[in-house]
DNA sequence: CGGTATCCAAAAGGATACTG
DNA sequence: CAGTATCCTTTTGGATACCG
């Protein structure tokens, strides 16, 4: 059980909180993978990779609660449970996926520019 | 001096790095800022609120290193630096801005759908 | 399979003091 | 003013063990 409420949930304006649960890293990721379709856990964290299974769960209750994933656990064994984005959900990955692509796009640019940079201190740091 | 390279710049794919940059705490707060206009360090520092002096500096750093934000310091007394964002950085915070007004938005879906969950899991422990 | 609970290491981040 | 350096607290997140 959580005894502490992390800081990220407390004395923040609610706005800012939902934007950093969407923002945040496994967040991103799974908004965007189930923009595709829907997926199963562990399935989900295969896709994903290095996500710890305490953080895909947090994470996925987290935007459950916020009611852009809805959660579908069928009574079986063994156990199935199903990850789907909501209307909500769907447009919030949109937005996300948006950044997302942004940022793959111009990767080239972004490195050319930290090239400049490291290059210019290294100057610096030899002018010294 | 940094001793430890953070984990977040390690053995990551560059891309997701980038997005962490973009989708940090500050990092969105510091763009949507400079969508409207430039603005001094101390000045932003207000702006934003909580933000520590560190971590806006940080931050602001990472940008820039990024080719987001431009740095323009006045070699006067005293010091004036004001912060800019580049055409690239430009592009990104649209794409940001576009995330937070969704949220704005859409508060009030996500707290509705907050109370209803809050509610079920309510119902859950009393019938136990 | 899909979690929960607990413990511990690592990282983020704030406070303070100091500098050009 | 706009930082840097240092110390220290809080939060994050991984590993492990266990449960329905």
């Amino acid at each position: 059980m959580a005894v502490s409420t992390p800081r990220v949930d407390e004395a923040m304006c609610p706005y800012r909180l939902v934007l950093e649960h969407l923002t945040s890293r496994w967040g991103v990721l799974v908004l965007i993978h189930l923009l595709d379709r829907s997926y199963r856990f562990s399935e989900l964290r295969r896709a994903i990779g290095q996500v710890s299974e305490k953080m895909l769960t947090q994470t996925l209750q987290t935007l459950e609660r916020d009611g852009l994933v809805h959660r579908d656990a069928k009574p079986v064994i063994p156990p199935r449970v199903d990850y789907t984005l909501t209307d909500l959900g769907r447009e919030a990955a949109e937005q996300v996926r948006g950044l997302a692509t942004w940022t793959h796009e111009r990767m080239g640019e972004v490195e050319k520019a930290r090239l400049a940079y490291d290059e210019a201190r290294e100057r610096q740091s030899r002018a010294s």
